[in-house]
DNA sequence: AGAGAAAATTCATTCGGATGAATCTGACAT
DNA sequence: ATGTCAGATTCATCCGAATGAATTTTCTCT
């Protein structure tokens, strides 16, 4: 009886929320309150607050209170023809992407290897934040090849899109190549910017896009909080 | 200097394990030693060791104490063709696969959707869990139409390969149609299963495999630890 | 009213201490 | 050699308590 007495109020808490007693956007009794009611200590309610907030069940927000959640978990396709944008629109989400940094810079190894570089090759690396509804869901760096896309983050900023991007490079067309997908913890930073509890597992996506005729030209590493997002994949065509 | 006082020791760690000052397998200090050394409490020792589990950097066993973890992330690769077996082998990982349970159920709603049968109809469920060099790794349930494969656990129990025992039913080649990946926090009795600390995440893949025309013929919902295992795609043929 | 300061709320982090559970070690008897 | 059992070691879980930080609410003064 005294092992795991946390997951009593996990489970409850998770019950109410699944079962619509507790609905998106309430907000939870406070930590002591918790405590009181299910006569344990305020750190076994933590505990379970910690997992439901792992789960994306809840969101902590410190010196507000612990709500319900109430962004449902977002779909993102993967296939051939990955599009960030034109992948979430369907789900009437809100999407919005910004521009965090720019730079210029020799390209780490994996980039070049990614890119088929020679070693010590230029690289850009934009980096730039994904939203939906408001709310952060990934966060990610995008290397180009700086010789071929001198500026292409900044005319990304400026056209919006990046397949309109690569069009004002004369790519017309782009097919995702490769892409590999892990789970860590979040570092603390990552965990800030994507306004999330810092226990909260972050998804890391790193892929390749090429031209169809197969020469890469872009490689990404995008941070995804792991609890907003479901990836899926048809193996059809893309 | 008070805040998040544990990332200091996590970082640390962290650090000797990349760098080799601790390597795989060597036994760390105990708790209580740890907590000397850094002079914070065990509670932000435990905290610290608690998300490096979480990372798969490091194996904390009740009763006999924390190590660095020996067994690295397995790279999964999943296409048109994917096939367990052949997929992780060639990693030169031992890969093993158990039947845990087999049954005769009513299909549940995401089944019958999944392999398109008639509401009601019955399936067999048969739940196999993998191991990589005696770890497990996932541990998961397949579904197939009962009546088209009335015995498929038990046959492919003695086959002992998914390829092998389709051919037994006439079915000479398959292909993966869809997949979705998503993470969450581990069940309790997942992580006992999975061998793995309460607090490493599960990435759940599910996936619908067809014959070459389109025919759905199986539906599986796999959970693999998180801090095991490393999805790959590739999206030219598969 | 309106602006700004103070107080109250609430979560975040840390510490110390206690008991239970799993595992290993070594003495002991067979 | 082998098996058993007591004790030591180590992690797991729990409680209580204090201080800090972020936010909201309330109050005060102009």
């Amino acid at each position: 009886m005294t092992r795991e007495n946390w997951t009593i109020i996990r489970d409850k808490l998770s019950d109410d929320i699944r079962s619509g007693r507790l609905s998106a956007g309430d907000q939870l009794p406070t930590e002591t309150q918790l405590a009181v009611r299910f006569e344990i200590g305020r750190h076994s309610v933590r505990r379970a607050l910690e997992a439901l907030a792992r789960d994306g069940k809840i969101s902590i927000e410190q010196g507000r209170g612990t709500f319900v959640a109430d962004a449902p978990r977002l779909t993102y396709q993967i296939g051939k023809r990955t599009r960030l944008r034109r992948n979430l629109i369907p789900q009437g989400v809100a999407v919005t992407s910004r521009l965090v940094s720019a730079a210029r810079v020799v390209a780490p190894d994996e980039v070049t290897k990614a890119l088929l570089l020679n070693p010590g090759a230029k690289v850009t690396e934009s980096q730039r934040i994904t939203l939906a509804n408001d709310l952060p869901v990934a966060v990610g760096r995008v290397y180009h090849c700086a010789e071929r896309f001198p500026d292409f983050a900044e005319r990304r900023d400026v056209l919006g899109s990046t397949t309109e991007t690569y069009r004002s490079f004369g790519i017309n067309d782009y097919v995702r190549q490769h892409t590999s997908i892990f789970s860590r913890a979040a570092k603390s930073e990552e965990a800030k910017t994507l306004k999330q509890h810092p226990d909260v597992p972050v998804l890391v996506v790193t892929a390749i896009d090429a031209t169809p005729d197969g020469t890469p030209i872009s490689n990404s590493r995008v941070i995804w909080s792991a609890a907003r997002v479901n990836f899926t994949m048809e193996h059809s065509d893309g």
